[in-house]
DNA sequence: CCCATAATTCGTCAGATAACGAAGTGTATC
DNA sequence: GATACACTTCGTTATCTGACGAATTATGGG
């Protein structure tokens, strides 16, 4: 039960499934993300890490930047159903294809750019 | 997005769940629904109003009696697959067994033995 | 070693949510 | 039609959650 409410606590909110649904394509580093949900560095790590707990996601650091991905390898079959479902019940969702389409720019923008962005406020 | 969240909220609540994988065996009616989770009427109430509006549960009225029962047909693709994940999910879990259990021996009372408990307080 | 940088953790605040009892709705029975 | 009853809706309260900025951690470069 413990597990299976992390999953569905995890995926109970708009901003964690964007972040989610935007590593369908591949890995991204925590300032890419950002760049897509347009929020504050903190709170899109305190996102992350709830994903990540739920089993949802993984992580590699590599350096100064830590990357995220969809967990695959080693995930339970609870979890794998569960990233099945969303994926597809969010399949030609607008809010989703939206952050597709951005993000298709944000990695081909180079690293320091993207973070130049939010720490120059 | 909409109909997906009001999933995931639905389903990310402890409570709420052992109300859904009480209807596993078939259908129920709230009284004895309130008996199983030992709560409030009301809070049994709008726990299982929440996962009609997600779409998880169906109701029938008759008489007095509101029965639920776990959505089938007419239930959309997404439903179904959820509903499939999180039976699959909880098969083997400790809590709904129990419930399940006692929901044996609440099957059986008569219906008016159960209310009279909630009611003489 | 010291600074810049990428990300996380911490502390705080506003808004959401689950619990309850009281009041309301609709249906059967007298 | 008055009463009892099964359930829902409403209003309140305590707790949880998501957002942010500030402080902290960890890594890389001068």
């Amino acid at each position: 039960m413990r597990d299976y409410l992390l999953i569905t606590k995890a995926l109970s909110d708009e901003t964690r499934v964007r972040a989610l649904m935007s590593l369908a394509d591949g890995e991204l580093c925590v300032c890419q993300i950002i760049e897509v949900l347009r929020l504050a560095p903190s709170t899109v790590s305190k996102h992350m890490t709830i994903l990540q707990q739920a089993g949802l996601i993984q992580r590699r650091k590599d350096g100064r930047w830590h990357y995220y991905r969809l967990a695959s390898r080693g995930a339970t079959p609870i979890v794998r159903q569960a990233l099945r479902w969303t994926l597809n019940a969010l399949d030609d969702e607008k809010t989703i294809a939206k952050d597709a389409k951005a993000l298709c720019c944000i990695r081909k923008q180079d690293r320091e750019e993207l973070t130049a962005c939010y720490n120059a406020s």
